[in-house]
DNA sequence: TTGAAAGCGCTAACAA
DNA sequence: TTGTTAGCGCTTTCAA
């Protein structure tokens, strides 16, 4: 049975002040210089005590809590661990706790744990978030927490928001195809609930029309950033009847999905389909065939997004436009030169 | 500029009635029935207002909070997001906010997030610690808040422990390799400051004994649960001079590093030497060649775990002694038949 | 430089 | 059934 903690009451009695006093002493920002010795015999106290303030009585009287909140959409797909990596790092070495929450997509999961981490008295908050639509999120703008977006961007745009630049890799990836010889390019998205998918859907029609290669059949959805998603949209395409040589797809977990659908077909990789993704998630290049995919700097967006919130949380100006990140196209075995047309 | 959230003052004024009141009808669970028609009003008014209990408050009264925190080694380790995949759907389901916290296997940080947790009254903890060791964790037994340990242990085993069968596990890869012919067979650990890396090589040394295969120039240990750490330590297997013609290691990871290590020592797998891995982490099916490994089940550990929380939360007694979950070994390409000795 | 008093928003004990 | 009072542990006036 633990025996409560001592609180600054017992500290100041065994220091023989006022607990304001002994307040003071140990946070030395206060406002009211104290005597050496009186700081000296508080700190003794304390030490002698085991004193540990207490979070949440602070957090009521000064509306503060030393803590940053991180919400995330999915920790089971493999891009994010590594931003959240690159928070955590940034934070942890400014001195600063950070509570995830994961949200599992869910809007209504959004909203309660980002309710919950600001009741707590966060003082920010990193949120790549469930949807582009997502109210909870949009409302931050007006909060008073500063709010900082990683990957996914939500319609409004009126929050700061660190990304990889994927509009420019997905036109590597387009260039790189083409270049191959392929000229019927499928691209099977992410589900349109999310900036990313936008962006990086945007960004491919962009590129074939400029190439003279854009197919509207071509184009399908999948319901999720996920390998299953990824396998139904792949059937849909091949049930489709319209002849392509390549897919781009809308992530990497997207893009083995593609892989399964494509082996169930019977159809290989990268000898009659070639296939580039988008994250160059871990263990990507070790799939059979690698995977060529899209490169986003994981660990460097996590660690922008904590900088600019150190930002906002010093009271300094927090740069309102889109952070872009270079993307790089990361060239594997999934594309190859495409096949003669028989 | 929000302007501050009503409080239940607020909402007592508005109802006309005293702010105990106000707490109590809001508040069903709580002793004094209150009457209908003043229920009534002072929801009515709460709603008006859109009046949100401040929980930090809340907190500070009630030593209580609502919320359980969820405490992991490296999220970037692909075993453990489906664990708290599992964790958070039964504590949502149940009504209960997780607040996760990374420690990047580090003890102090173990210390300052339990520490943060706690202070913020986290009613139940459910920690994978960093190390066997972790003093932190082991003083969770004697606190008195309800906490439950996943997949790694401690020492000292004084809490409640949710595990996947690893022993079990092991010794299945084992008997497996020895069936398909294999003699020496080695063992690449993870670091020796987990329990699961105790567990399985406690149980390879079983096994091996038992079929007479026991050499203990083929045990090497790995740094950690990463890729470099596996590569590392099948490096220094490969220069030990000691035949062998199959690995079983520690986790995926390290079998992922082990792969790599191979392939730049020109040999192949399984031709020339055979590998285990452990988890059946996310992917490993589609390796080249696909990885046989000890799969756990992952999201049943984490979801077990969350029940014997919620028993704890709730007064019952958690039963103490640890909970082993079946494992299973899949058989994939990674494991053939020992080569004939040249 | 220090102490006294008040109060953050809530709920528990006690009275009415 | 409801109101009154007190207090969770801290920090912040204000006064000494």
């Amino acid at each position: 049975m633990a025996t409560s903690r001592p609180t600054l009451r017992d500290v100041a009695r065994r220091a023989g002040v006022n607990p304001a006093t002994a307040s003071r002493a140990l946070n030395p920002a206060l406002p009211g210089r104290i005597a050496a010795p009186t700081e000296g015999r508080v700190r003794e106290a304390a030490e002698a005590l085991g004193y540990r303030p207490d979070p949440v009585a602070r957090s009521l009287r000064t509306r503060r809590s030393g803590f940053v909140g991180v919400v995330v959409p999915d920790l089971t797909n493999p891009v994010i661990p590594p931003i959240v990596r690159g928070i955590e790092g940034v934070l942890w070495t400014a001195g600063i706790a950070c509570l995830l929450a994961d949200t599992d997509n869910d809007v209504d999961r959004e909203a309660a744990l980002v309710d919950e981490l600001l009741a707590r008295r966060c003082e920010g908050l990193i949120v790549s978030t469930a949807t582009r639509t997502s109210g909870t999120v949009n409302d931050l703008a007006d909060g008073d927490v500063p709010a900082i977006l990683v990957t996914r961007n939500i319609d409004a745009g009126s929050l700061p928001l660190v990304a990889g630049d994927d509009a420019a890799g997905v036109e590597a990836a387009v260039a790189h195809l083409a270049e191959l010889g392929h000229r019927r390019i499928a691209h099977v998205t992410g589900p349109l609930t999310l900036s990313t998918t936008v962006v990086r859907r945007d960004a491919f029609e962009a590129a074939t029309d400029r190439l003279g290669l854009r197919a509207s059949r071509l184009l399908v959805h999948g319901e999720a950033f996920t390998a299953a998603a990824g396998h139904a949209a792949a059937e849909e395409l091949l049930g489709g009847g319209e002849r392509f040589t390549a897919i781009v797809a809308g992530n990497d977990l997207i893009a083995l999905g593609c892989l399964e659908a494509l082996a169930d077909a019977g159809l290989r990789c990268p000898e009659d389909i070639s296939l580039v993704g988008h994250n160059d998630t871990p263990m990507v290049a070790r799939l059979e065939p690698p995977l060529t995919t899209v490169a986003i700097p994981k660990a460097e967006i996590g660690a922008r997004a904590a900088t600019l919130l150190l930002d906002g949380l010093e009271g300094r100006e927090v740069a309102s436009g889109p952070v872009l990140l270079p993307t790089e196209l990361i060239v594997r075995g999934s594309t190859a030169p495409a096949p003669p047309r028989s």
